[in-house]
DNA sequence: ACGGGCTAGAATGTATCCACTTCATGATGC
DNA sequence: GCATCATGAAGTGGATACATTCTAGCCCGT
């Protein structure tokens, strides 16, 4: 289990998962870089390419069977998703967050989240709670952690969304993809239940008590996974000092 | 006058302001796609490449005196700044605010950069306090439009960058990038003396009063640069009218 | 033994060339 | 006369090939 926040692990494996990926996108896209930009997002976001990891396009291209300039301008766009970085003439790596990147990330999307919130509420159509309902429901039913984050994604993004604020939608969407990844190996046992509370709140039209519920929720959440990283720190640097 | 927000207008003129903005530029530039995301860039916000205008990348690299790679990867950039947009095999054009993305962006202006001057008074040292007065006189002597605009960018960048949180700098540098260029033509004539009572709150480490007096200002702003907007877009119609 | 410079290999940055999509123009049928 | 379809040019997307920069390992000196 401890190896989890270590890179670079099992280099094969992780290959044919990233094959796995990149077979499930190719259908929907057309141009090659958007098939490089959706996997290798989704090979992120799944864990498959873990933190500091580096990616060698020639490699990339490889696996997708294309040359190096359509990685290259699929990487460049995940450079401003801030899920890779580059330095010229070094390549690229995956970017990796430590305790005070969760503190930044969970504090600003408390900011924009809550606002996001008091904007839609008013708006909501019956149209909107018509597939909130659903949506919600998804959420409730799976089990496996994946797909929970999954469909909890769809849920709060197609609330936010009622806003009509594409730059707003737009910014909330990159914060949560920053730290979805790490919601994988700090698996969280988030009581389920602040969800339905919340909803309940969105149901009702209370905005603040909606805003309080998730920002009371995302300290919550941000001190755990601040105390896994920490945790995980400190275990890499008695590893370190071990194997000298 | 009126034809500041007609795209396309000298195309030959344009062309020299932007042999001279690269000028400029390529000294301080590694790699090509740096000298061409910075040079678009700035042609950009400087109006010289206006809305709406598409950017043929052979044209571009003729300019630059580069092949198309660099400046493909730099356009892929601007576009995730927000700057330019594009289509599959369509290309790039730069992008266009309506009064709505005017309302959007200003609305989390207020937001962010109310945020981040919470954060930010509590944390100023005395070196900070330095820096700003010094970037604060030069913000009050310029008077050409240009160079006011440059000065306050980099006071309000400079206090903002006190909280030591780089997403919040960046969603705020992205934010104020985007309307940069409309504030260049609808030249607002604010009274400079909302900076001064600005600056005035923050030396006494009043945040909330800094917080009110920006949300208003910018509030003001926005109505004034959707009263142009919507003025200009008749404009546009009219013309359009009588064209045929 | 240990640290610093040097060389070969690898990986990135860029240029040139080809393939395919899109769009405008004009021909053709109704 | 009008709509529709073919056809060409223009322009983007992608591949291959070359130039440039970094890096890891080796040699050498102390």
């Amino acid at each position: 289990m401890r190896d989890t926040v270590r890179p670079r692990e099992t280099k094969d494996g992780n290959r044919a998962r990233l094959t796995a990926i990149i077979e499930a996108a190719r259908e929907e896209n057309v141009t090659a870089q958007e098939l490089v930009l959706q996997s290798v997002r989704r090979a992120i976001l799944d864990g498959v390419l873990g933190p500091a990891e580096r990616l060698r396009q020639e490699e990339l291209a490889d696996v997708f069977g294309t040359s190096r300039i359509p990685v290259r301008e699929a990487l460049r766009a995940l450079e401003y998703e801030g899920l890779v970085k580059s330095e010229p003439h070094r390549g690229f790596t995956v970017t990796s967050l430590d305790a005070d990147d969760i503190e930044e990330v969970y504090d600003l999307r408390i900011l924009l989240e809550g606002h996001a919130v008091r904007l839609a509420l008013p708006l909501l159509t019956d149209d909107d709670f018509d597939e909130l309902e659903t949506l919600f429901a998804e959420m409730q039913s799976v089990t496996e952690p994946d797909q929970q984050l999954a469909t909890r994604e769809r849920f709060y993004l197609r609330l936010y969304s009622v806003t009509g604020r594409p730059r707003l939608v737009g910014l909330i969407t990159r914060l949560r993809q920053e730290v979805a990844r790490v919601l994988r190996w700090a698996t969280i046992t988030h009581s389920s239940s602040i969800h339905e509370q919340f909803y309940e709140a969105v149901r009702t039209g209370d905005a603040e008590r909606a805003v309080t519920l998730l920002a009371g929720h995302y300290r919550r959440v941000a001190v755990l996974i601040r105390r896994y990283i920490k945790e995980a720190e400190a275990r890499e640097r008695a590893d370190r000092r071990l194997r000298r």
